[in-house]
RNA sequence: GGAGAGAUGGCAGAGUGGUCUAUUGCACCGGCUUGCUAAGCCGGAGUGGGGUUUUCCUCACCGCAGGUUCGAAUCCUGUUCUCUCCGCCA
């Protein structure tokens, strides 16, 4: 979310961003409705103030009559101050409403574009394309000659687009977990398991809706609980309404969730196999920073994004998102996008992480602050999130890239330590 | 799951419906005094919003959310967390 008063003396800017981020806005009714909060504000306040100043003399009249006098006046005075006040909390909540809709400024260096056309490479992963010099199964072929991956089973018991993971790829799951996590630890990052359930306001906070057809969330019923898309959504509750000693930023945490999406809308997308699926677990990272750290930690997560791929010796590619596919809370977005052999006809690049730069958009929203010693007031902190590794789509690449002839599939080596061999399958 | 107790400023800790401002102490900042790196005295100091424009004024905030009242830290309801005890369980 956007600051009231930044929007209000940077019209044309945040219009602009609108445009070239494809967001419809409408800055003149805002604009017009903060004009009319602002003079019900007033007026509401001074009939509190004049209510206040009345009941304290009420404390000090000894004259009965001169007491109710002064008691009926309270009552009006706060009767008008109600009638005021209701006025500002409807005005309020019509410039919420559009204040949300409004995205996050973009950073100046992102590419400008609508859509995913104008994204742009900025980099390529230490290993390139394999030549295979057999036919090459996709990851489902794969799996399901081992038992791996049972989607039928997971159909059975849940529904389409649930599944069953198996045998060694089970270890192989939580080798690659495991790799993530030890890495962030040497990185001061703090791991975390997180609840894989959210309280709707919480998920608003980061940016998701919660309800409505668009929304890409499950909710449980009769409670006000959501199940998580994404550990970001917890990692970034964490500090809700916290204040923050300025010396102790950043804060980078490690998150370990499932993740839940109900891909409304995608069927006509739904991809093969493990690339598109309502439940995954995800190895998240997420920082907490004073507002000049959070480009260089950005470009800090994007490092280390690449260095887990590189562990993986899988190819991947660097896209710098375009400021029409960055979503609303984003000021800048960096994907990694693996290269999955059996995707398509010939191989097809499939997005596998991706980090955000949100400056202070969701700490506006949940109301996440600084302090600085020596200084008077707060701040807003600004948040970054990046995937370590989503499971689904990062057991797509290393079975992928990394099988043999026989259906078997090699081990990269800075996976051995946690699964204990060189081959699975 | 049940019963009870509690939550007040950076910390400790008073405050059971109205005295102009939430008492006091510790810690903190400024000044004064004093032959010690100490003590004493005086003053200041929180967060957020609005107005004013450099000086202030004002509103809100006593876990959180509502309610009663002219007036709530105080009374009522709900809720969260902490502690004690009981029950249950992996």
């Amino acid at each position: 979310m956007l600051d009231r008063k930044y929007i209000l003396q940077n019209l044309d800017a945040v219009r602009q961003n609108c445009l070239e981020r494809g967001v419809k806005c409408d800055l003149t009714q805002f604009v017009e409705v903060e004009q009319r909060r602002k003079e019900a504000d007033t007026a509401a306040q001074e009939f509190n103030r004049l209510a206040n100043e009345n009941a304290k003399s009420i404390g000090g009249l000894k004259d009965p009559q001169q007491r109710a006098e002064a008691v009926e006046a309270g009552r009006q005075l706060r009767a008008q101050k109600d009638a005021a006040q209701k006025l500002v909390d409807q005005l309020d909540a019509e410039l919420l409403a559009i204040q949300r809709t409004l995205p996050n400024m973009a950073h100046p260096n992102a590419p400008r574009g609508v859509d995913d056309q104008a994204n742009l490479e900025v980099a390529r992963g230490k290993y390139q394309p394999r030549q295979f010099d057999f036919p090459v199964k996709d990851h489902l072929q794969l799996g399901s000659a081992k038992g791996w991956i049972d989607f039928e089973g997971g159909a059975r018991t849940t529904g389409q687009g649930f599944y069953f993971l198996g045998g060694e790829l089970v270890l192989l799951d939580l080798a690659i977990q495991q790799l993530a996590v030890e890495h962030l630890l040497q990185r001061s990052f703090v791991p975390t398991i997180t609840p894989d359930l959210a309280r709707a306001d919480i998920l608003e906070g980061i940016g998701f809706m919660p309800r409505g057809p668009e929304t890409q969330v499950y909710s449980v019923e009769n409670t006000d609980l959501c199940l998580v898309g994404t550990a970001e959504i917890t990692l970034g509750g964490l500090y809700a309404g916290q204040t923050f000693e300025a010396e102790s930023l950043p804060l980078r945490l490690c998150g370990i969730s499932h993740c839940y999406r109900t891909e409304a809308g995608a069927a006509g997308r739904a991809s093969r196999g493990l690339y598109r699926v309502h439940q995954f677990t995800k190895v998240e990272m997420f920082v907490f920073c004073l507002p000049d750290q959070s480009d260089a930690l950005h470009e800090e997560l994007r490092q280390i994004e690449c260095e887990l791929f590189d562990l993986l010796e899988v190819p991947y590619r660097v896209v710098d998102t375009a400021t029409g596919d960055l979503g609303g809370p984003a000021y800048r977005k960096y994907d990694l996008e693996a290269w999955m052999p059996g995707r398509g006809e010939h191989g097809e690049w499939g997005e596998v992480t991706s980090t955000s730069n949100c400056t202070d958009y969701q700490s506006r929203r949940l109301n996440v602050r600084y302090k600085e010693k020596e200084k008077k007031g707060t701040q807003f902190v600004h948040t970054l999130n990046g995937t370590a590794f989503a499971l689904s789509r990062a057991l797509i690449a290393v079975l992928e890239n990394h099988q043999q002839a026989d259906g078997s599939v090699r081990i990269p080596p800075a996976l051995q330590p946690y699964l204990r061999r060189d081959r699975i399958g």
